[in-house]
DNA sequence: TCTGGGGTCCTAGGACCC
DNA sequence: TCTGGGGTCCTAGGACCC
């Protein structure tokens, strides 16, 4: 990045933000859709789909996301509804990241159409606006995909920014900016900020971001907690969370969850979704090379109250029958016969699964041999073969042959 | 005819240990 | 009879985001 005259050097941040990005790699693949209305829903002749993304010309009909299709299509009749194709969106995100990769390593995806970049220490020999000007033509030249770039000295201000001007827009935020830009606004418009923190900000008094950067401490730490600092420390413009390229790779959990045709009350049909949850699990795990030690079942009521349920394993699982196992124990155990709406499956606190079997060749396989079955049947082998015998055995023979 | 599916982070109480 | 604290782990639920 060029000189900036010798002022003390802060970091330069862009948010990417790729603009109602499934409807716009739908109309790259298919350039007759440019210019329609165009809607991403699942299976559209399902009763409970709903919009995931739309394009402008939908929106300008008053679709949105997370509207049911019926009534998508009772607000705009002409809508063309298109079910995902999640493997093309993966390619045209790889390919995205691929391409903003060659201005800096310093690129963090935060989801399939969205990252950072931290572009303080690059070479690029014009103005930060001209570099986000060369990001965004190149974008829609090679990918043909609109996108937005916020450009600000930290990751809340540039994500922020790149909300202001949509599509294809390039909107810079400096922290000087904050009084007269974001202050004046509704606290709702804070990312980070949703329904029940809105209300819980009101109850308080505050109601612009400006109230709630002039707030005191103790009054928002007593009703929201830690997050109420941080808010507020946001609504001042300030973030220092570092741009980490590593974060993508650090996911924690892995799941799959499913609304129910109607409201389930047959525990085999449940148990058949649950088997069919697992494998997904289990093959999206095996993709990544994961495995994880807490198996979580999710039951949706058909009033929509949430329930979870979960165990801590031993050691670390991956396989469908191990994961599906687990998922009908916790079903068996904590179902009370009401109607349900969707079930869901997730294996939790994932590793590696080269490091999974590391630890318990050397950690968990002791907890392991204390677990009561384990017990027992060790009991029944010292019968048969003589005390000591199975020691030397577990000793002679680890898990992981060594 | 209301309301999908993928996640992350935080909180709060109880168990358990020192 | 009255009665520590500090720390970690586990579990369930809530809030938020894309």
């Amino acid at each position: 990045m060029a000189e900036n005259g010798g002022r003390p050097k802060g970091r330069i941040i862009f948010h990417i933000d790729m603009n109602s990005f499934f409807a716009s790699v739908e109309q790259a693949h298919d350039p007759s859709l440019k210019g329609k209305p165009v809607a991403i829903a699942g299976n559209p002749k399902e009763r409970r789909g709903i919009v995931v993304t739309c394009s402008y010309e939908a929106r300008a009909h008053g679709v949105y996301t997370t509207m049911p299709v019926w009534e998508a299509r009772k607000k705009c009749p002409d809508l063309i509804v298109i079910p995902p194709d999640h493997n093309r969106y993966r390619d045209a995100s790889n390919a995205m990241f691929g391409l903003l990769g060659t201005f800096t390593e310093l690129v963090e995806p935060v989801s399939i159409d969205e990252g950072y970049l931290d572009v303080t220490e690059t070479d690029w020999p014009g103005s930060a606006v001209s570099l986000a000007e060369e990001i965004q033509r190149r974008v829609l030249a090679e990918l043909d995909l609109p996108c937005s770039i916020g450009i600000a000295p930290n990751k809340f201000l540039a994500k922020t920014a790149s909300d202001m001007k949509k599509p294809m827009g390039i909107t810079i935020l400096r922290k000087r900016d904050v009084p007269s830009v974001l202050w004046p606004l509704p606290v709702i418009e804070m990312h980070g900020v949703g329904k029940s923190t809105e209300e819980k900000l009101n109850s308080i008094e505050i109601r612009t971001i400006g109230e709630l950067a002039a707030a005191h401490d103790g009054l928002l730490k007593e009703n929201l907690g830690k997050r109420g600092l941080y808010l507020k420390a946001r609504a001042n413009g300030i973030d220092g969370r570092p741009v980490d390229p590593e974060s993508a790779n650090e996911r924690k959990s892995v799941g799959g969850s499913v609304t129910l045709p109607v409201d389930e009350t047959d525990p085999d049909e449940m148990k058949k979704t649950l088997r069919m949850l697992a494998g997904k699990v289990a093959l999206r795990l095996a993709r990544r090379e994961l495995a994880g030690d807490v198996v979580t079942l999710q039951i949706r009521d058909a009033d929509w109250v949430n329930h979870s349920r979960s165990r801590t394993l031993t050691n670390p699982v991956f396989s469908e029958e191990a994961i599906f196992r687990e998922a009908e124990a916790l079903l068996d155990r904590h179902w009370e016969g009401q109607p349900v709406r969707l079930l869901g499956v997730t294996v939790g606190r994932v590793v590696d699964r080269s490091e999974a079997t590391e630890q318990l060749s050397i950690f968990s396989y002791e907890k392991y041999a204390r677990e009561e079955p384990v017990l027992k049947a060790l009991g029944e082998l010292e019968q048969k073969f003589g005390k000591g015998a199975v020691t030397r055995g577990i000793r002679g023979a680890g898990p992981d042959g060594k």
